[in-house]
DNA sequence: TAAATGTTTAACATTTTTGTCTAACAATTT
DNA sequence: AAATTGTTAGACAAAAATGTTAAACATTTA
């Protein structure tokens, strides 16, 4: 079979991931999209038959990414401090890049309800949580609810990042500024989840 | 001048909030907000002119609200930590019943450009980091950059609610377990915030 | 109560967005 | 090079979403 693959179905992919998770605009039309990867609009119907079909390999492909990443939270086999150290830079590069990502996933949630389903995602977390557990029973992190540590590290890695626009009005800072900033919380958060 | 108001408008625009804010559907079309608040659709257009003109209202609100919100922190005079706590009982309530407000605000940014400008925002913004500088130099608070106090609050006290769906189902919440872990978040925010 | 004013609805029109089809074009294979 | 297969573009069609109009209805007020 001949299949000269010109890389113009992923071209669209990765563009309308561009366009859904790194520039957020989540009411973007298959126009929209085709401009951004400067090709001609049947081109999104030829490779993905259509815009919801298109959107859904979008979904799946986030929660999938989303998924790995968390996976690696837990893989290594390292101290626990070290593993999340580097997590969090890995996180972090990674939600710079694509901000909105939750974001676009929790709003096809909210308006077509979960399609996705990856069972073993429970388990993973589960296991990330006893890890957790036996850092607060060995006396090195603060003792709580351990799901509070996991919300607070996402929370403080990502969310300035989703509000990226807001931050840098009300602050008057530029984009380089806001790079700087969100590098520094790399260690800030640190020092914070594991202050005792 | 005869002006009856059935409340019809006021029920409109509650409801494209309540449809956007708390259930975070973000492609709503007009027909989906007036079956929602169980109007004929023609009405959207009778009291807002136009979808584009409703969103700008809304969107306005939201800004406004916020800014509201936000003032609230700076306003009172008295002692800091107190001022946070009551803060965070009230931002946690309001965000708890409109969880994806924040995320509307943005996404309208992102795809229309900021419009809203409330240019007395920046000064009230450097207003309470100067309270928070205060509170470092006095030794009450961790030594940082005021910005990222108020970023990790904003953030711990949001990001769950925004996530809500996902947390929900990686961890098995069902509805109430959910709310009473958001509820537990208050005090734990605050002793993360004010932890030295 | 009749006129005036305001509200709601249904039918229609327009615009926007999405999807399909055909033909042109390009590359590979025979 | 001819045939086959895969890719792209333009014209067209269909569907979805939005906007407009006119008429029915309800309320107020003169």
């Amino acid at each position: 079979m001949a299949t000269r693959d010109t890389g113009t179905e992923q071209l669209i992919k990765d563009t309308a991931k561009r366009v859904f998770f790194a520039e957020g605009r989540l009411h973007a039309t298959t126009q929209d999209i085709a401009d951004a990867a400067g090709v001609n609009r049947t081109l999104v119907n030829y490779y993905f038959r259509s815009k919801d079909s298109l959107i859904k390999q979008v979904y799946e492909d986030g929660m999938n990414d989303l998924s790995a990443r968390l996976m690696q939270v837990m893989e290594t086999d390292r101290p626990f401090k070290e593993k999340i150290e580097d997590f969090i830079d890995v996180f972090m590069a990674d939600s710079m890049e694509y901000p909105y990502q939750e974001t676009f996933l929790i709003t096809e949630m909210n308006t077509r309800g979960n399609i996705y389903h990856k069972d073993n995602m429970s388990e993973k977390v589960e296991m990330f949580s006893r890890q957790i557990q036996a850092e607060m029973d060995a006396g090195r992190l603060e003792k709580m609810n351990p799901i509070h540590f996991s919300i607070n590290m996402f929370s403080m890695l990502i969310y300035p990042l989703i509000m990226k626009p807001m931050y840098k009005q009300f602050y008057n800072l530029d984009e380089d500024q806001f790079n700087k900033l969100m590098l520094e919380r790399k260690e800030m958060t640190c020092n914070m989840l594991f202050k005792m």
